[in-house]
DNA sequence: CGTATCTCAGGTGAACTGATATGG
DNA sequence: CCCATATCAGTTAACCTGAGATAC
């Protein structure tokens, strides 16, 4: 590693990132939506019932930046909010028919991109790369993110 | 993977660099940079005398942008431009000791942060996961970015 | 009283598109 | 003539911080 740059594998990822940045953003475009709300879309499909916060949590981002992406959601009709009955300040977050709709349209498309990136890997190396992205998701999550 | 949100890869690739980023610009903050022109000054550290342009494809962002880049590299002296003899619109970069000097002095605390990162690997899953990265990143590099 | 949610308002870094000049 | 580089100008999406109201 010695004439790699610092750091590497914080710039592999950036640079991955960078590089799917564009096509992705172009294959949601074509149904409306930005990288977030395609996001915050899919974790509400496997988790229904959350609220905005924990969302932002989970997406590592503020809850003032969830909140925008929500807004989004709801707007579009894709999400619908209901006052947690115990808890009256909190608004829990469902996914709608509409929304529903709207994903599975974009499966298809969104999988094949996603292909695309691990073209060179096999169902193995592709299985072990998802297992190590977990790995340093969650050694982020454990940091003091302040 | 039924039950994982589609585009899995993409997902977890834009997870983890939300994940980072954070902690990754708050120490390099400390030395005044934000993370383009970290990144672009560790490329030029190992390849200098490239162009602006050459240095945008290699990062998947457009000319225009890795140009701010360069301009911020330059008037923080840390990056000096020549006219290639060559090529007489062509500008080649070089990375100036005043730069050198400030990529040792970050040396430390970013590869502390890569190894917060990568913590729950061992040596070997950390090496795979490059091996990965760098596949996902050539397949993204031979898409047409249009 | 402290902590967490939600919301409004404003700000910024880092990407983008478009247009133009010039050199190979 | 075409293509790549460089540069000026304007724009946008997606983050951020700060401040205030409410609920447990």
């Amino acid at each position: 590693m010695a004439d790699q740059p610092d750091g590497y594998l914080i710039y592999l990822i950036k640079q991955v990132e960078l590089g799917v940045r564009r096509p992705f953003e172009h294959v949601l475009a074509q149904h409306d939506m930005g990288v977030p709300v395609y996001t915050a879309l899919s974790v509400l499909r496997r988790v229904p019932g959350i609220t905005s916060s924990e969302l932002a949590r989970r997406s590592f981002v503020r809850p003032q930046t969830m909140a925008e992406t929500v807004s989004a959601l709801l707007e579009a009709g894709w999400v619908r909010r209901e006052r947690d009955p115990a808890h009256g300040r909190q608004k829990l977050l469902f996914i709608t028919e509409s929304g529903e709709e709207r994903a599975r349209l974009m499966h298809s498309p969104v999988q094949e991109l996603d292909r695309a990136l691990s073209s060179a890997l096999t169902a193995d190396e592709r299985a072990q790369l998802v297992r190590y992205l977990r790995a340093c998701r969650d050694a982020m999550a454990a940091l003091p993110q302040a």
